[in-house]
DNA sequence: GCTTTGTGCCAC
DNA sequence: AAACGTGGCACAAAGC
């Protein structure tokens, strides 16, 4: 059943039942009409907890999950399930599988404009306003998502409900748009609990790593000792003024060009291939302003509180329906900084890592056998090897890539026509994925997230190299562009469907955990979490779960279990496998 | 002075 | 040097 909650002018809140369909059993419970924000926590609490008959929890309906969940969490309610209005509105907007109907049909309403709200916001970031510590500390019209949108105007989440469920009963696809529904909306539910519980940081840890790489903290507007040390042997080695600063781009590659360093830019990779004394301090000076900067103390200062790093994660921030996160640069964690990242005492990490996941996710969706079973034996890119399409594992990773990002020179385009040979289903399906962008098509993934039409300028562009008159250089500006968008659509099949499964994915996980057994004492993790394994992050496909020690093998055990389950609800019987690297550990920095 | 743009690097 | 997908972010320079 879903249960729908709207916000009311008065200020409090109208709880409405809605039974999913004609099921016997499925009536509504006994809910109350009317709540207020002091006593919703306690409402939802018990509507989750009651009895649990065939027709499963509640599926709590709201217009915006980053709305309504955080002050839940806060007062120490979990819900089990969720739909989130905003999410599904935009999903079903733009699939191909429910393009007939009459929400996708609508002209637009205000459920297309409500915009991305990240979770959380105990770290104040100017220009936005806090997030409310209870539910009804912003009325309608000042809430963030609805970006000044007047109560009056605001929408109805119950007709919303209803224009979706038309939407996915009467689409081509109905079980797999209410899958792709069901796991955005985990997913949302996961990003906020995620802020909730927060990412265990120890910020003497990384404050010595700091240290030990920059010198010790510097007064406010120097240098760390040990980036100026550097920028005086670059000055040395370019003989160049005092009043160098390496930090100017123009200053630094005007001097290197008198000194005959001959680079025509400053990227690393270009660096490295000259012959230079001042190249050695250069690359060493911009790889510890570049931590200085990024994760510096700063950094610290502004995001870890309370041994907590909380990041705000937009779900479905990518097209692709990836997340993006804003602030922190969660999805950036360098690699270097990720020691400090530590478990509880008396806890663990267990960080999951999906092997070569989007060429599995693209050999499922285009039926290879051959690709499955290249996978079969945990390494994908060494079975490729073993099918004696190519002769070396890098071969097979590069070309794989290749194919998947739409590269055609160097090593990746060579092995391109024996991977097509030895696997043209798979091949076959991002070929024709890149052709149909080159016409300005949209493409679609397993579950339906559409990709969008190509814009006004790429319109123009392709109509520019039409006609006699026609500037010289319109036709390849048309056809640069026209490949682009090929590339862009043929990533697009593949990083949406990869993301498809890891909200499965994630979405098991966190079901799954909740099922095992609570430890025997409280750790230092928020209400609901005190005592049980609860995720605390994920990057694509990678998954961080905080554990009590004692229950390290369970989670192991679930998050493989879930991993087969993502795979099992995406492509049903066909044989392709999704293997981890699971490793449980103290430090993140150990899990690779 | 403020905002926008360009550069470069981090993650997958 | 770039090439070959999706992003965020910090800084300096350029633009208004």
């Amino acid at each position: 059943m879903h249960v729908v909650l709207a916000r009311r002018p008065a200020g409090t809140v109208r709880v409405v039942g809605v039974p999913d369909g004609a099921t016997a059993g499925d009536d509504a419970p006994s809910v109350p009409q009317e709540a207020t924000g002091d006593d919703l926590p306690s409402v939802v609490q018990r509507l989750e907890r009651r009895d649990p008959g065939a027709a499963g929890p509640p599926r709590w309906t709201w217009d915006d999950t980053n709305c309504w969940y955080p002050a839940l969490l806060t007062a120490g309610v979990r819900v089990e399930r969720a739909h989130d209005l905003r999410l599904a509105h935009r999903v079903l907007r733009y699939s191909t599988a429910s393009a007939a109907s009459a929400l996708a049909t609508a002209p637009p309403s205000p459920w297309d404009t409500l915009t991305a709200v990240p979770v959380g916001g105990s770290v104040p970031v100017p220009g936005r306003r806090p997030q409310a510590e209870s539910l009804f500390d912003l009325d309608v019209a000042e809430r963030p998502a609805h970006g000044g949108t007047p109560s009056s105007d605001a929408p109805d989440p119950l007709a919303e409900l209803s224009a979706q469920r038309d939407a996915v009963a009467g689409s081509q696809t109905p079980g797999r748009l209410r899958l792709l529904l069901a796991a955005e909306s985990a997913g949302a539910l996961v990003a906020t609990e995620m802020h909730h519980a927060g990412l265990p940081w120890r910020a003497d840890v990384h404050d010595a790593i700091l240290a030990d790489a920059l010198g010790p903290r510097p007064a406010e507007g120097r240098r760390p000792q040990k980036l100026e040390a550097l920028a005086v042997r670059i000055r040395a080695a370019l003989d160049a003024p005092p009043t160098l600063n390496p930090d100017s781009h123009p200053d630094l590659l005007r001097a290197m060009e008198y000194a005959g360093v001959g680079a025509r830019s400053l990227r690393k990779g270009e660096l490295e291939s000259l012959d230079h004394p001042v190249i050695a301090p250069l690359l060493a000076y911009k790889n510890l302003y570049r931590l200085y900067t990024a994760n510096g103390w700063s950094w610290l200062d502004q995001w870890v509180r309370d041994g907590r790093f909380r990041s705000d994660y937009v779900v479905g921030g990518v097209v692709t329906g990836r997340w993006s996160s804003t602030g922190g640069g969660a999805l950036q964690l360098p690699k270097g900084v990720r020691s400090a990242v530590r478990a509880d005492p008396g806890w663990v990490l267990v960080v999951a890592d999906a092997a070569q996941l989007e060429p599995r996710v693209l050999a499922g969706m285009a039926a290879d056998e051959a690709m499955a079973a290249a996978g079969r034996g945990g390494d994908l890119y060494a079975g490729i090897v073993a099918s004696g399409a190519v002769e070396t594992r890098e071969q097979a990773k590069v070309g794989m890539l290749g194919a998947m990002y739409g590269g055609t020179t160097g090593a990746s385009g060579q092995v391109l026509p024996r991977l097509s040979r030895a696997f043209p289903r798979s091949m076959g399906l991002v070929e024709d994925a890149a052709r149909t962008g080159e016409r300005g098509g949209v493409v679609t993934t397993r579950l339906g997230r559409t990709s969008p039409p190509p814009g006004q300028e790429w319109d123009a562009a392709q109509s520019g190299a039409l006609g006699d008159g026609a500037p010289p250089d319109a036709a390849s500006l048309a056809r640069s562009s026209a490949r682009s968008w090929g590339r862009f659509t043929r990533n697009f099949v593949v990083q949406g469907t990869a993301a498809e499964w890891a909200l499965c994915w994630l979405a098991s996980i966190r079901r799954r955990l909740w099922e095992l057994p609570r430890a025997q004492d409280p750790g230092l993790a928020p209400a609901p979490f005190a005592d049980r394994p609860h995720l605390v992050f994920f990057l694509h496909d990678e998954v961080v779960v905080h554990a009590p020690a004692a229950l390290a093998d369970d989670v192991a055990r679930e998050v493989r279990a879930a991993a087969d389950e993502a795979g099992r609800l995406l492509f049903g019987d066909f044989p392709v496998s999704f293997p981890l690297t699971v490793a449980t550990v103290d430090s993140y920095a150990d899990a690779k």
